[in-house]
DNA sequence: GTCTATACGCCGATAGAC
DNA sequence: GTCTATCGGCGTATAGAC
């Protein structure tokens, strides 16, 4: 039995309730009563100097997990055809999404330029996600244009963030299940590589 | 010289605020201030009875816009190849969208599930979005499967919703330019389409 | 309809006992 | 480290003069 440090807890449960109403709409009271502790004591600020420092810990936390998910995502790169290929990789940047997803609602409308570190995070998070995919694209279509090879990438990942963002905002009705999905997306993607390599036949 | 009566710059103001700050983060105060009047006066409580009424106002009048464009829409469809349908679709997705803008930032992380408005009205949205896509899809490949020209449909429309929401979240650097972008966005479609209408020669 | 003034509540943050 | 208690500030909403 291992015993959670509060600060852990705190930042835990803080992300989840950002995530869920908001930054502003999440009170500190609330965050000490999900952490076990109780709601209006100052309780918090005996690990965090403010709020917005409980924030900033949370998303160094998450750029920690990013970067061990992507060390894990190298031991899987190029063995297959272009669609194996295609859907682990496909399958990997959706579980980046997923876990980043606490990040996109927040930086959605949370602090927005108060926090400058969100908006860097983001950027880095997306630029990670399309360089995978340029890279994969350009792997397997040796002679497309580079900037064919953009467009391409960032046709792919949107479509990705997309779909996420659309489950989000509580579009459950017509999005179709994960395996749907991604099956098309990595179909549609192989077609338009398999079709540029080929120009006309 | 046409005089904007105060209730409908209050509404104007009101949405553009909330789009850049967040509905919590954007004070009475404020809204009064930008529509002209004395900041921190009540004067906005003789138009509205509270601030949620005021953006249940500005959902509607949103609402009314769209079917305007909806009613234009309906004059350019099916007219050309399927490369030229997809474009024109693809710019009028683009355009919704982005006319609302306003509503995603909003519903991203607004009251959420205080106004169940705002869930209702995005969600109509998606479905007019996908409905579109799955209509030219069906028409332009008659033997597609009904699930299969759903999947697609979803992928593209979700293709348009990540672009606009990354460039809303400050991704400036890794985005390329629309023209770009609904061009690729064209082309794998297209692909898509073409490829399973004959599959295998 | 718009103003000044104000009531009331909630939240972030601090002080000090234990 | 956690508690009780509290200060100061901001935000919504109202009351009443003009």
């Amino acid at each position: 039995m291992i015993e959670v440090p509060t600060r852990e807890r705190l930042i835990t449960e803080a992300m989840r309730l950002f995530c869920e109403q908001g930054y502003r709409a999440t009170s500190v009271a609330q965050i000490e009563a999900a952490a076990g502790l109780a709601p209006g004591s100052g309780a918090l600020y005996h690990h965090f100097k403010s709020k917005e420092a409980l924030l900033d810990a949370g998303i160094d936390r998450q750029l920690d997990r990013r970067q061990s998910m992507r060390d894990i995502r190298m031991l899987f790169r190029g063995v297959g055809d272009l669609r194996t290929d295609l859907t682990l990789l496909g399958r990997y940047l959706t579980a980046v999404i997923d876990e980043e997803q606490q990040f996109l609602t927040i930086a959605a409308n949370g602090p927005g330029s108060q926090s400058p570190r969100l908006t860097t995070a983001y950027a880095a998070l997306l630029h990670g996600l399309h360089a995978d995919l340029a890279e994969l694209t350009g792997n397997w279509g040796p002679n497309i244009p580079a900037d064919e090879v953009e467009a391409i990438s960032v046709v792919g990942i949107n479509a990705l963030l997309g779909n996420r963002v659309s489950i989000l905002l509580g579009a459950h009705k017509q999005s179709i299940s994960d395996d749907r999905f991604l099956s098309e997306w990595t179909k549609m993607l192989s077609c338009r590589i398999e079709k540029a390599t080929t120009p006309d036949s």
